[in-house]
DNA sequence: TACTATACATCGTTTTTCAAGGTATGTCAA
DNA sequence: TTGACATACCTTGAAAAACGATGTATAGTA
């Protein structure tokens, strides 16, 4: 139905933290878990193929950087991303503001 | 992750309208369709099995009634159903609240 | 040395939802 | 009366999202 928000309700999470700064995958997660007081804890079987994907749609960039003694992968939002986090975000304050319109209409 | 949530997102539309009164199919398409003023157009291949399964895990109960020439399967909420409505509907406010939380939360 | 945290990744399964299609009745206009 | 449209129910197959499980490897710490 609303197709344009469930298979993204994620995207958007990760395309707003990387509006802020460029990020790399393990940071995303514990960054979610502490903004959300832990109701966000995202699994690496959900984010990884999901920042490929993002990747594979132009939305990010990625490069390899050694800190630290590892070596990260970061993410960088692409000018193409930044267009996908405004429709994100429309969609969900959309989405958010129907069922909210649904729990509190006044009855027909 | 927030497996709470996405896997009834639907579930609670549905739940609410039958926390009012008791509702059949069609009615609730088009009353979600009237109070998101159209963002809710809901599919009858989501909605029936939606309905199936509610029932079968005994939220809903069913009867059908003869109303206007038409044969309508008329639903009502359980008590079991008013105790998953409220669940729903916690579950929907946690997840709207963490959304929002790292929507608006200060970068790190 | 062993455990924990960091950091990346893939694979198979489950669940939700949709698109498409099907059946049938009632209403209304051409 | 014929056709179109709204009402009202239903099923099936396919796609996609997310998860759980698992694997690899390194760094720091007890």
């Amino acid at each position: 139905m609303a197709r344009e928000r469930e298979p993204g309700s994620l995207d958007l999470l990760i395309l707003h933290l990387l509006g802020e700064r460029d990020m790399y995958g393990y940071e995303m997660v514990t960054e979610l878990a502490r903004r959300s007081e832990d109701v966000f804890k995202m699994k690496e079987g959900t984010l990884y193929p999901l920042l490929h994907r993002l990747e594979k749609e132009g939305a990010l960039s990625a490069r390899e950087e050694r800190a630290e003694g590892r070596t990260r992968r970061y993410y960088h939002l692409t000018r193409r991303g930044r267009e996908l986090l405004r429709e994100r975000t429309e969609d969900w304050e959309r989405y958010a503001g129907a069922v909210n319109a649904v729990l509190c209409a006044p009855p027909a």
